[in-house]
DNA sequence: GATGAATGAGGTTTCATTCAT
DNA sequence: GATGAATGAAACCTCATTCAT
């Protein structure tokens, strides 16, 4: 039972605010005023927490892949007696629910780069903003960064070992390859918007499908 | 041969400029002198060619679907002695060869909904901005909006029906899926810049694993 | 029979499309592309003919304020045989007619001062912009601009002499006070808009009563 | 005795400041960096105040109405002892210092529609702007618009019921002619400028005369 | 003469960020 | 800690005017 500071507490509903609102409005569209009205502040003390907007945003992202990981610790907790293939299984559908149950973080973790990138100063393109570099959460962000990845890698690796994953391929290009499958679906979901289906197809069906697809792809060398 | 005009060379020119500024600085972040700059004339030319920002990156948007579609057309025409599998595979092929000879335009063309999103105007996240509605290739878009879809689809059914792909499934959800991992790669591979590997894993090597995972899951129903 | 030349002919009709444009979006909000649309040409012609917009509104200020002359002229002329008061109420009647009929025209004549302030670049308020004290129209105006009033005056003075109008104060005085009440009308006309009443009285019937309390005011003396 | 509050204080302040430059250089021209620097801050200030230019312009107009409506309802309470033609009269004075006093104020006023339309958007002339209809001075303005109209009115018919008025005419349409006359006295007197005189005439001799007439209109039926 | 094209010089408005209290 | 107020630095867009053909 840890004790949350005051200070820890004010954090955590600005960033609840700020949740909503970049999902609301996208990141570069959202204002900070807003941010603080969400939070009930004013937009100074959103400043007072957040040394500046994309600190925020970083914040956001930390918590995103924070929680995502947990989520994988979890599920190769869970699936230790299990073999390799049914704990990467678990890991991708974890991947699926995490990201349909939180949609902003998914969003948020796959516009990093993007939002790094469009804040860079105008003519360095390659040149971070000083903001970012100084943000507390960018540097944190870069040590977790890869823990999702290595947790599958990792699964994968003992799925191969265990021998119900094929050993055809490097473990690593069966991960993007799920990976890849489930960011496209996210992508395509996310066009489709509030609407359930996606040229006539149902996206539950869909993602039942891919589930398949992926698991036959681990067992099956191509 | 059709002559083109003198207005329709600038309009193109300016087009190039913008393809790449856009592509340096992303929408948000690029200014409109710079577009002016790039192509060799000043701002307000620009806006005398394309009435607003937004109308010049649908017009951006809608070359790059044009060209998408023009390569579909040619891959089928070409593969019409084919069976359907073969033509999709070429497809998909043609797809993956697009977004990688033009990666701004397939980013143009992810951002396309993103982009409308995050220009509704502040309170009314529903409405589009007026410049969008008023973009005359925002609306030509809507037309081909749909012709890459329709193609694949057509092609798939074509191998349902000569037994090139099986039919476990409706075809519409063969080519989401495809359609997904091809994405997936695109975001992935986004992510990567200008590196050739990702985690240890050749690009070129995964593309083409992927479009074998394609071509397999056509052929073997899940 | 004038023969009017080529030249001529167009200038009237940009002059006729400048009339039409300004008056339905004023001075400041007319865009000279406006008034080349409405006179079926380009922009650039109809600088061919008119220097500056400014110039052009003078013109249209110096169309007006002839055509007002040449009205009281011809009244003067009708009324040689009436004595002075009738020929006063005449001239009176003859400014309310044509204000009525060519309301943009009053408007123009009324604003005339107020666009060349309006003009007149920023920091020194006293200097008139160069474009206007280059236009010819504006030069001829200087010479035109007094004469309704001493046309007017001219016939007070008769009628003082005749005994048909008191002689109780300067004809300057009798003229300027006939005078703001047909500005006021005017002013307050406009208010009114498409309107044919104002606080529950008939336009047609406060013109009447504004008349006769003219010519009243011209034999009782105050 | 109301304690204004800080923002109120600045606002007056910037009010101040913005009646000095529009007076000067009329709304159009007016930039609100001038305001700004006449008020002593930056222009975003001036907007972090008044949403808009609209607003602000609006908001000059209601602190003018304001006055001339308290400076009325003083004169009408002065005046009830008196008759009801003195009390017209009064009012009519009130006027005329008021506009002679605050000639800015004066112009804000009759420009007020002026404005409305010169600001409507391109082609419909009808629709005002959104930044007007916004407007909270704008909406305010409706409510106050007619009392100085009314206040008269009341005024006359009192005048009518004790006999110090004729009642051969409707009380609005006396009304209007008498403000007729002012505002026509106004315009004139705008058109003349910083001089004193107009065609000879002094413009205090002739205030006099008009006052003067405006007493004998209402005692006497024409 | 006519006009499509080009542009210089602003103009209003926005917002992340910082101060002063 | 909190916040009302202030602002610098753009960004988008406009338009009278001028050129080049």
């Amino acid at each position: 039972m840890v004790k949350t500071s005051r200070r820890s507490n004010k954090e955590q509903s600005i960033l609840d605010a700020a949740e909503r609102v970049f999902h609301r409005h996208g990141f570069t569209n959202a204002k900070m005023e807003w941010v603080g009205e969400e939070a009930g502040m004013s937009k100074a003390s959103v400043y007072f927490y957040f040394e500046s907007k994309e600190n925020l945003y970083m914040a956001i992202v930390y918590r995103a892949l924070s929680l995502l990981n947990d989520l994988m610790y979890a599920a190769i907790q869970q699936n230790k007696p299990e073999n390799g293939l049914n704990s990467v299984v678990a890991l991708m559908n974890t991947y699926f629910d995490f990201s349909q149950k939180y949609p902003l973080y998914t969003e948020a973790m796959l516009d990093y780069t993007a939002v790094i990138r469009s804040t860079s100063a105008g003519n360095n393109e390659e040149k971070l903003s000083d903001a970012l570099k100084e943000s507390v959460y960018f540097m944190r962000l870069k040590d977790i960064h890869n823990i999702p990845v290595s947790i599958v890698v990792q699964e994968i690796k003992r799925g191969m070992e265990d021998g119900s994953i094929h050993d055809n391929r490097k473990p690593e290009m069966l991960y993007l390859s799920a990976w890849a499958m489930v960011l496209g679906y996210l992508k395509l979901t996310n066009l489709a918007g509030r609407k359930h289906s996606l040229h006539t197809v149902q996206l539950d069906d869909w993602k039942e499908y891919l589930i398949a697809l992926i698991k036959y792809t681990l067992v099956h060398p191509v």
